[in-house]
DNA sequence: GTTTATTATAAGGCTTACCTAAAAATTTAA
DNA sequence: TTAAATTTTTAGGTAAGCCTTATAATAAAC
């Protein structure tokens, strides 16, 4: 009856870091805590262990970073999710907005045996439902080549190519809307006074939160022809 | 972050008691303990909880049973352990002595809609790999009608109808013999000052230990023709 | 160069699920 | 029916992962 608890909250950890540093920059503990419910106290305290451990740098008052270790630990665990998303659309028929939490659950509960034999099955898919890359078995990411929405100019177009970082809220509310990776995206507009993003995904105009639009990433159609 | 360890280990305790009370009578504590791996101490201590909450009922120095709620949530854990041990073996091609373990894992992460859309993609199937029965979505399971091999008497024979209770240990020795539900059975003899059982498995004689040879389970063939 | 805001640390506590050691209660067996 | 074995309870402890409150350190803004 060994508690794996341990793991997970390691997980977590390093999985949020890895979201929050996606930049390369610093993940400040207060976004980390944020992001993980927990107070302030708690993941300053959490981020020490981690150190120790050695999958984690902390600069103080900057924030954290993964060391190599905590990269491809993070990766792992992201490998696992996403391969999880695969199978629970395509073969489980669940709704593409759900199978981001029940991944959440089950990517911390899955031998690396399992891991690879899910990989083999799904064919060695390049992405999870949501357009993210799924990470190879000892850890390595394709970089990515797209751009948030927030940082469009009218009149640029293009498709989107992925949701990140996902959550249930966002998804839903992206799914309800149509906004899916492969739908075509026409930058209309944007409101004046850091307003809304208007924007035309597949035929209809939505006018999305500089939030949301943070979280949508698109690869530009090259129009210098 | 809330903690699901609490469930898990709720789970555990409650899979197991179903386990050591499968003859309907009461599961000693310490044969709990023992099977969990946890000090007597601690799991009386648990016990309490599980009483405390409707899952249990303690007799004081007999052992403990299911309550009705006990025995739905342990069926239901069952259910979604022996669902994904038949997708692990039947789609990734997992190793049957294997899974058990894999699966006693993925049981305490998956969400019921994930639970009943693998039930669904899988066919709803009737046993798990090992043989032994998966629940009903809200806990029944079919009444077995089998016979421990330990309880068989000389020149008795049938078919090999399931391993139960699991483990790696035992489903090792079974796999690297070929001694798998479905096999043709054949009794032979029992060495004398209990001895081990001679038992026709598919052409060959085995050696079968009294302990072994109770988790075995057969079909007997009617002969009374 | 202060003030203000953010970040970190310190102190004390909680819960879950474990542990050991020792004492008390009950059952079983001689 | 007394002794032996088992089961339960009591007492005190550990580690992980949280919590709040309060103070100290640093960074950023004015």
């Amino acid at each position: 009856m060994k508690h794996e608890s341990f793991n997970e909250s390691v997980e977590m950890y390093l999985k949020t870091v890895s979201e929050l540093a996606a930049g390369n920059d610093l993940a400040p503990i207060s976004a980390l805590a944020e992001r993980l419910g927990v107070s302030t106290v708690s993941a300053t305290e959490m981020v020490h262990r981690l150190c120790e451990k050695g999958l984690l740098d902390h600069t103080p008052y900057k924030g954290v970073a993964l060391t190599e270790d905590g990269r491809r630990r993070a990766q792992r665990v992201i490998r696992r999710h996403r391969l999880w998303e695969c199978f629970l659309v395509d073969f489980l028929n669940l709704p593409w907005e759900k199978v981001h939490d029940y991944a959440c659950r089950l990517e911390h509960a899955t031998d690396t045996a399992v891991t690879e034999a899910l990989a083999a099955f799904l064919n060695h898919p390049q992405t999870c439902p949501h357009g993210n890359p799924i990470p190879s078995a000892v850890g390595d990411v394709a970089a990515a080549n797209d751009t948030p929405l927030g940082d469009l100019q009218p009149g640029d177009h293009g498709a989107i190519s992925r949701i990140y970082p996902e959550s249930l809220l966002l998804l839903d509310y992206l799914a309800a809307r149509g906004i899916l990776p492969g739908q075509p995206v026409e930058f209309e507009e944007i409101a004046p006074f850091n307003g809304p993003l208007m924007i035309k995904i597949g035929g209809e105009t939505h006018a999305l939160g500089q939030e949301i639009a943070a979280h949508i990433f698109m690869e530009l159609t090259d129009d210098t022809h």
